[in-house]
DNA sequence: GTTAGCACTCGACAGCCAAGAGTGCTAACA
DNA sequence: TGTTAGCACTCTTGGCTGTCGAGTGCTAAC
């Protein structure tokens, strides 16, 4: 399975051409471009035995030579380098993560839109619930006669809030009081550990106020549901217009329905990989994404594994997007925990 | 400017088919379609006069032919019975937007999408900045030592927040003092009124955490600016896939990247609409939105206007949209406000 | 083992032709 | 005077053909 050194250098200026012009490479232009020592014939029988050897193939007899999928995979497993970011851009990205300022949401988003700026390809940033943070603060506060609202603070300073329906009677003093209970019931537990059941001494005691509470209960249970799934951000779905293969419409619109569909790119993703980059090709990925390539890391938020990574075609500029995707883990890394 | 009756109704059943098939529409085929009861020869010559009259046109001689935009704003203004909804989907929305659980942002999500999903185009909604309402509350939160969440809550219950950075020394007391101190001085403003020199009291009433307050105010300020923006939710933009008209990737990509840009289609829509559904067709749009067609209406959300519409091709259900639209800002009057 | 030469293959592209859809015009008709 | 049938004409579409060029595989010479 190793090839020698001249089958590795044409294997790996095939890949560069292809990726950039999208185009089976014959073995003159590969001389040619490369400036290799040798002839096109000598490197047009290399390249049967590349193809023989599954790392080439031929789209018609007649036409140059493109990598296969298990070519890539060689590739990127034997050969490839990352490609590192420019100390510029590093900077860019450390300010947009650090500044403390901006809430979790932004600084997702932010991260999102840095890696396909830099890629060109489309990203995703994943984000582990928050369930397993502590609770730090719940207010109940009044709107309008009959409506309330509930606001509940994590330790990480996550916000979840919900309006919710009271009674007329109610009265600010009546929220106050049930606030401060809940405060005192839950201060500092653990989200994942508020149980409906650790609540009946809490009803009991302010047994006049219990349809209030029934209610904050369950705005609180939905809070925690929602707080329960992960966030999924995804950034630069325009550059897939960039990319010829996607000249195809029917194409497009499967992938682009795959990205709105709530949770689909999730569950399509490889699971369990460690804060490592991790590389996907074709179909090594399930059916629906088997001519796109997968680059992604994992990263570590407050005990919970998270995922960057951009998704692109199978013609990928593997070495930039595992670059970008390693710098990123790298700096949330660092940042983050 | 007016027309007969024949000509009406030829005009309409060319309009229908085209905006059916999206291809020019011969004589013979409008006349066996639409059982007219004449023959094709008249239809044709209806047609020709229909075409120097400016309502038609023909891509070439010897094809059918199509509405100019001309013809369409001639439907549209005097032609067209707006597509009512059933009772159905009326009644789907309704729940959609007044479940009081869930909150604006989610409402706002929910109303896009529902009109992209009925009209089958690109849907927008935009929402008025909450500038003009109350101040309801305001809180400080100690997250970590040195962080802590400033909370603005307004009496629609709109929740803003951002995370500051606090001097070691500040307590949760501190914290909790100067958040008393903001709300007795704010008590019941409005946002538009809150100005930094209203505070100078305020500021020397706890001078020895001047700075913390300062720093708060800056929160504050960032959080009433971005609070002045409008916000534009976008929906159903895979719709465009499904037009013909979008076969061509450029025509396409320009569009995506106009979407993409913030605040881009807000800036191209028709200002002061009031509450009238506007309807503008291609070039009637600025330049780069020239072979789209915009239905829109305006909303009263607390005094102020928001703007919720469709953006399609030029060859367009303007009837349906148009329904549609009309419904959803009649659902927002009745219910907001 | 490497290289040059050469015949062969196949896709891309332009040009051509036939079919079909639709028109405009004219003459006949009510 | 408005309507209709007939007919010649126009223009697009799709299929077919032939040419061109890129690229290969094979063979023979170095």
């Amino acid at each position: 399975m190793t090839l020698d050194e001249r089958k590795r250098q044409i294997l790996q200026s095939i890949i560069k051409d292809y990726v950039e012009t999208a185009e089976p490479v014959g073995s003159r232009a590969v001389v040619r471009k490369h400036d290799l020592k040798i002839s096109a014939a000598t490197v047009r029988n290399e390249m049967a035995d590349l193809e023989e050897m599954g790392y080439l193939e031929q789209p018609h007899t007649s036409a140059g030579r493109i990598p296969s999928e298990r070519g890539f995979r060689y590739y990127v497993d034997c050969m490839m380098e990352n490609e590192t970011l420019s100390e510029e851009q590093l900077e860019d990205l450390r300010k947009a993560i650090t500044s403390s300022v901006r809430d979790l949401d932004q600084v997702i988003a932010q991260i999102a839109q840095f890696l396909s700026q830099i890629t060109r390809y489309t990203s995703f940033v994943i984000v582990p619930s928050v369930s397993a943070t502590q609770f730090r603060y719940l207010q109940l506060i009044s709107l309008n006669p009959g409506q309330a609202l509930i606001i509940l603070v994590t330790d990480l300073g996550v916000i979840m809030h919900r309006k919710i329906d009271i009674p007329l009677s109610v009265t600010n003093e009546d929220l106050e009081n049930i606030g401060s209970l809940f405060n005192k019931v839950f201060a500092s537990r653990r989200l994942d550990e508020l149980r409906r059941t650790d609540l009946r001494a809490l009803r009991e005691e302010l047994y006049q106020r219990r349809n209030v509470i029934d209610t904050a209960l369950d705005a609180l249970e939905l809070l925690l549901q929602s707080s329960k799934e992960e966030r999924v951000v995804v950034s630069g779905v325009l550059n897939l217009l960039n990319e010829p293969e996607f000249k195809d419409l029917e194409k497009l619109r499967r992938f682009l329905s795959l990205l709105e569909e709530e949770g689909a790119i999730k569950n399509r993703l490889p699971q369990d990989i460690g804060d490592n980059v991790n590389i996907t090709i074709g179909r090594e990925n399930p059916e629906d994404m088997k001519d796109m390539s997968v680059v992604m890391a994992g990263y570590k938020t407050f005990g919970e594994m998270g995922k960057i990574g951009v998704i692109g075609p199978v013609r990928m500029e593997y070495w930039r997007a595992a670059g970008t995707v390693e710098a990123v883990r790298d700096l949330l890394k660092e940042t983050f925990y």
